[in-house]
DNA sequence: GTCCGGATTACCT
DNA sequence: GGTAATCCGGACT
């Protein structure tokens, strides 16, 4: 199973198709439940709408590739570039569960007090897999990549039910109320937050 | 459940 | 030199 022809559709067709697929570390592993998705030509919220600048090139170039970048003074993000011909779009990976890999999950993320405390929120996700600036513009589909580099793998589940809602952050007129969050139906214990609409 | 302080980056003037 | 940023965790009710 591929992933890049998933990925070079619109990011609103590739976003929901990415829930199940294996995020991977060395021995760690986790499954993406929860993602959103953000698109240059008509997203306000998305960091390539109206401007292109350093930090913002992962975006438009190939998708499959990561796209970091850090926030608020202490938080990494993790988002998978994805588009069509043309434009500029990622998807950022907000929540995953955790299968394996916990003790260094919860090494570097010391207090959480419960499982679903581990991957629920693109920060905590980032942490716990030591995400950082290293990671950006790593190639997230190449299967041989060298250990130690983040990849995706296809998941051992099939295609799950998708929910959507408004994404998470996003100030009033820039697109607030865009239903373009999608969760795991079934797994709704490791999202982040609920699901709002 | 709600509130609020934290603390770094890169872009802008 | 100012500020906004795809958020988290601790403190509280």
């Amino acid at each position: 199973m591929s992933l890049l022809p998933l990925l070079t559709q619109d990011v609103l067709a590739a976003a929901p198709s990415l829930l199940g697929w294996h995020l991977v570390r060395d021995g760690l592993r986790a499954r993406i439940v929860e993602v959103e998705a953000y698109r240059a030509s008509d997203d306000p919220a998305c960091h390539a709408f109206l401007r292109t600048a350093m930090k913002n090139m992962a975006m438009f170039g190939p998708p499959g590739k990561a796209y970091v970048y850090f926030t608020y003074g202490c938080h990494w993000m993790l988002n998978v570039v994805a588009h069509g011909q043309g434009d500029a779009a990622a998807i950022l990976i907000r929540a995953a569960e955790p299968i394996q890999g916990s003790e260094l999950f919860r090494e570097r993320r010391p207090k959480a007090r419960r499982d679903r405390d581990l991957l629920s929120g693109p920060g905590k996700l980032a942490a716990a897999f030591a995400i950082d600036a290293s990671d950006n513009g790593v190639d997230l589909l190449d299967l041989q990549s060298k250990p130690g580099l983040l990849r995706l793998e296809s998941p051992d589940i099939p295609a799950p039910r998708i929910v959507a809602g408004t994404r998470i952050g996003i100030a009033l007129g820039k697109g607030h109320d865009y239903p373009w969050r999608f969760a795991d139906a079934d797994r709704l214990v490791w999202v982040s937050r609920p699901l709002t609409f």
